[in-house]
RNA sequence: GGGUGUGUAGCUCAGGUGGUUAGAGCGCUACGUUGACAUCGUAGAGGUCACAAGUUCGAGUCUUGUCAUACCCACCA
């Protein structure tokens, strides 16, 4: 017997370790049906379970339970990120604590450090997939940076190298001051701050007393101009053009150019030129061929080309403005609201800095990753976030891949003594490629720099499948069938994915791609450490079970919208776990199990035809919903069958039944319960996964695990499905037939009986039953004045139950005025239709396809007029 | 500046291709909880579907505009 209960902690962990040492999340390698597959985007091992996690994995884990169930070869290949950056900054920090800087350890024992790290903590993450169901198969979880991933990247790297579409160039990127490293442009982020705009003058060379008036938010780059430049439509300024100007403080001469960049309604119209420090001056300093002057140091600190050596910019700002004002040379200071780059993770403002890196040819790739979604080889779900994909990847940039840390892939490159490059996979290819090229041994050296995480996750598709080596899994499993992932997360790794699974394997990484939103919390508000409002999914689990949880997200989920967190709805989808688990009790206490040679489709009492039908109904719109990627629609539709057919009305339906004395209706209506209950199982498992094996496993002897228990198909039982009309035809006529066998007065109300009825608590029966509460407005009959017998009772229970309560079908005449008016809406259409119709210009120059529609619609609607007829004479004797 | 969304009940949100009386959960009100229910049931109140014009026999849904709001991209000397 099930325990009185619902107690989600009592069996979820033990369910989860059944599955995972029973083998059960491993593909059916000898399925003959389709394979379905997905890769998890790796979370990085550093990380703990956040909502968002709880989002993606919630709905990978749905489609996979379900496809598992269609019978199809299903794999979810697991395995998480090294996360360049965030772990080597994790590490640190644990490091810093005992006072120790990564370079007192140097790079490999560093290394080692983190290594250890990660054997330590880095397993949480996966635990607490586990711990939300997530039915990955854990036997193949990969590491970005475990030995098959880093040969795979190795590989990808010398062929992209030799197929020059990796190359190194002296380029102003996005440097962090504070990790010492290039980062790509999406690691930057803009944000807003109150800055001040410093107005001042250079002097003109030779004309004393002369000026050109400069108006810039960084004074302290000045020591990195090399021109000023003016527009030639400046008709104020543009005599400047062509003379030169002094830098004060440094007296160095720069010439005045003629350059678009100066716009005359900004500043003062005139522009200082700093090419080696501002992406827009280094274009300008291309254009005329200006020289490039570094003012800064790797750390942010300014060099010895200013007279400020050592001193960060903030302190070099302050000394420029006392100097210029020295030199009277100051205009004003205004405030000046801005927007300054910071890096993503290290939270410093970022420099654009000019050293050497590694770059991708990205626009050369992305042709093919354009190509494939126009093509409709790859879909997005919802379609939309094609426009993005593809504002992004039409405007494409090299992406710089190079990164000055430690913890990474070290990029396969070698230097010979001269400088000249070997890119091969290992160290000893390298060295055989230097020796035939220098025609005699020369010491290599490695490049120190590694790659950008999102390199190796741009393999994720192919290399944790088993690439480069060829492989049972790749062969079935490439291309996967669907990605599900974050908006936020499409240019870093969709994109990245796209092009370099064209590029290698010739196909697209997945099918379809599956973008959700973001989860936020009760306000709507982004969830964010800093801001302390971020809610902690093993705490939720914690407190309402996973299934509460995952029926949260599953429930919320319609396609382009964020989550709003709400610990009331969670709450209420726990209760409705709690409903779910008291129904099957209550099928328990009266021994609802499969009777020998029940079938579906030959039960005869109205009430179980009609919950079978329900559930077929229900059924039918969850497979259809899931298939979409609909899942809350999915997921009302097992709820609303569930809670509202089910336990509403069936459970109360059938109580008279089960409690009455014709064993037969007794024993067809055990085996409907049972039936029915399973279908529920059955379909709620991708959603809850957990509550519904804790019900299969004690409900019945069972042959199967419902974790491969086979989906229904629409077309397994065959019952005759009523609509409302004719429950409310039968609903009456049986109210009619056992009135005269009782030999109640018309008039009467329907038979109440309690051990002390009064006025009262007839009324609360009424509330109580649905079946008594039906009779009794549906007549709309007078207090009934007889005497009301245990027998009375009885039998209207008994009988009843052949009957079917409608909500909202109760008052017929109200239904003939529903129904006249339906049909009276009906003949506008038609008469609409047929005006259409009968225009020539819409029939001859209308597509051919548009009035098929119409006619199609045009008889459909006939169709329904016959309909709402046959319904109004059925109830007209009423 | 360019782009993409969103605006529906007190709150959070559903409403494929226009078509009955616009729905759900929570909250609220009333009544009841005796037989599956750490609760549940029944009933109810609550909406000019942001605003305006248009297309249509018919608009929450389509078109245009306005207002509000969110996010993305670029830029701001």
């Amino acid at each position: 017997m099930l325990e009185k209960n619902y107690n989600p902690k009592e069996f979820e962990e033990k369910i989860y370790q059944d599955w995972e040492t029973s083998g059960d999340f491993k593909p059916d390698m000898r399925s003959d049906k389709d394979a379905f597959s997905i890769v998890i985007p790796p979370p990085n091992v550093t990380g703990i379970l956040h909502m968002g996690h709880a989002l993606d994995d919630t709905l990978q884990d749905i489609l996979i339970r379900y496809n598992r169930m269609l019978g199809k070869k299903v794999l979810w290949q697991p395995g998480t990120d090294h996360a360049g950056i965030a772990t080597q900054m994790v590490v640190e920090r644990n490091l810093a604590k005992e006072g120790i800087s990564k370079h007192d350890l140097g790079r490999e024992k560093f290394i080692e450090t983190v290594w250890k790290w990660k054997a330590q903590s880095g397993g949480t993450i996966t635990k607490q997939l586990r711990r939300l169901g997530a039915s990955c198969d854990w036997s193949r979880e990969r590491f970005t940076m475990d030995e098959g991933l880093s040969r795979a990247v190795r590989k990808i790297f010398v062929s992209l190298y030799k197929d020059g579409l990796i190359y190194k160039a002296k380029k102003l990127v996005n440097w962090d001051t504070k990790l010492g490293t290039a980062v790509s442009d999406l690691e930057v982020v803009q944000k807003e701050a109150n800055g001040k705009m410093y107005y001042y003058k250079y002097p003109i060379e030779g004309e004393t007393g002369e000026y050109v008036h400069i108006a810039t938010t960084r004074p302290e780059t000045m020591f990195g101009d090399t021109a000023v430049a003016i527009s030639k439509d400046n008709e104020k300024l543009k005599h400047l053009i062509g003379k030169n100007c002094i830098i004060p403080i440094i007296n160095k001469v720069i010439p005045i150019i003629a350059d678009e960049h100066a716009d005359p309604e900004k500043g003062t119209g005139a522009v200082k030129i700093t090419p080696a420090h501002d992406f827009n001056d280094f274009e300008v300093g291309k254009r005329h061929n200006l020289p490039l002057v570094n003012i800064l140091n790797k750390d942010g600190t300014l060099n010895e080309n200013t007279p400020f050596n050592g001193l960060n910019t903030q302190e070099a700002r302050k000394k420029t403005i006392e100097k210029l004002t020295e030199l009277g040379l100051m205009d004003k200071i205004e405030d000046h609201p801005m927007v300054i780059p910071y890096g993503d993770r290290s939270g410093v403002v970022i420099e654009p800095l000019m050293t050497d890196q590694w770059f991708v040819d990205a626009p050369t790739l992305a042709k093919e990753a354009i190509r494939v979604v126009e093509d409709g080889e790859m879909e997005f779900v919802p379609k939309s976030y094609e426009k993005t994909y593809f504002e992004w990847m039409r405007n494409i940039q090299p992406w710089c891949i190079s990164r000055q840390l430690w913890w990474g892939h070290q990029m396969p490159i070698w230097y010979g003594p001269d400088g000249h490059i070997f890119c091969e996979e290992d160290e000893e290819t390298a060295q055989k490629a230097a020796d035939e090229f220098y025609g005699k041994r020369e010491e290599l050296t490695r490049e120190t720099d590694v790659l950008d995480t999102w390199f190796s996750s741009g393999i994720w598709a192919f290399s944790t499948l088993g690439w480069p080596d060829k492989s049972e899994y790749l062969d079935t499993f490439y291309p996967t069938s669907v990605l599900v992932t974050g908006f936020d997360i499409i240019f870093f790794w969709v994109a990245r994915m796209m092009m370099m699974s064209m590029y290698k394997m010739k196909q697209v990484p997945f099918r379809k791609c599956y973008i959700h939103g973001l989860v936020r919390d009760e306000q709507g508000r982004k969830m964010s450490k800093s801001k302390g409002n971020t809610v902690d999914p093993m705490e939720t689990i914690e407190k309402y079970g996973a299934d509460a949880l995952r029926f949260f997200m599953a429930a919320m989920e319609t396609q382009g919208r964020d989550i709003n967190l709400s610990e009331a709805r969670i709450a209420g989808y726990r209760n409705f776990a709690t409903k779910l688990w008291n129904a099957a009790r209550f099928g328990q206490m009266n021994e609802c199990v499969m009777q020998n040679g029940y079938s579906a489709d030959k039960v005869e009492l109205a009430v179980n035809k009609w919950i079978i039908a329900k559930a077929q109904e229900a059924t039918q719109e969850v497979t259809q919903n899931l298939n979409d990627f609909r899942f809350s629609d999915a997921a009302n539709a097992v709820y609303q069958f569930v809670w509202g057919s089910f336990c509403d009305w069936y459970i109360e339906m059938i109580k008279p039944i089960l409690y009455g004395e014709n064993e037969k209706d007794k024993s067809e209506t055990r085996s409907t319960f049972a039936w029915v209950l399973d279908r529920i199982l059955v379909i709620l498992h991708p959603f809850m996964p957990f509550i519904t094996t804790e019900l299969w496993n004690n409900t019945a002897q069972r042959s199967v695990k419902l974790i491969h228990a086979p989906w229904p198909k629409d077309e397994s039982i065959d019952v005759e499905a009523m609509n409302d009309i004719d429950w409310a035809v039968e609903l009456i006529s049986n109210i009619r037939s056992l009135r005269a066998e009782m030999n109640i007065p018309a008039g009467a109300k329907p038979i109440v009986y309690l051990k002390d009825a009064n006025a009262e608590s007839i009324k609360h029966i009424e509330q109580f039953n649905p079946i008594i509460c039906t009779l009794a407005r549906l007549e709309k009959l007078s207090a009934y004045d007889g005497d009301i017998t245990p027998d009375m009772v009885q039998s209207v229970f008994r009988e009843s139950t052949m009957l079917m309560p409608l909500k909202g079908v109760v008052d017929f005449a109200a239904e003939k005025e529903r129904l006249n008016k339906e049909l009276a809406n009906v003949n506008k259409f038609l008469e609409g239709y047929k005006k259409k119709l009968s225009n020539p210009s819409f029939v001859e120059r209308a597509p051919a396809a548009v009035v098929a529609e119409e006619r199609r619609r045009q008889s459909e609607a006939e169709a329904n007029k016959a309909k709402l007829e046959a319904a109004l004479e059925r109830i007209a004797n009423f």
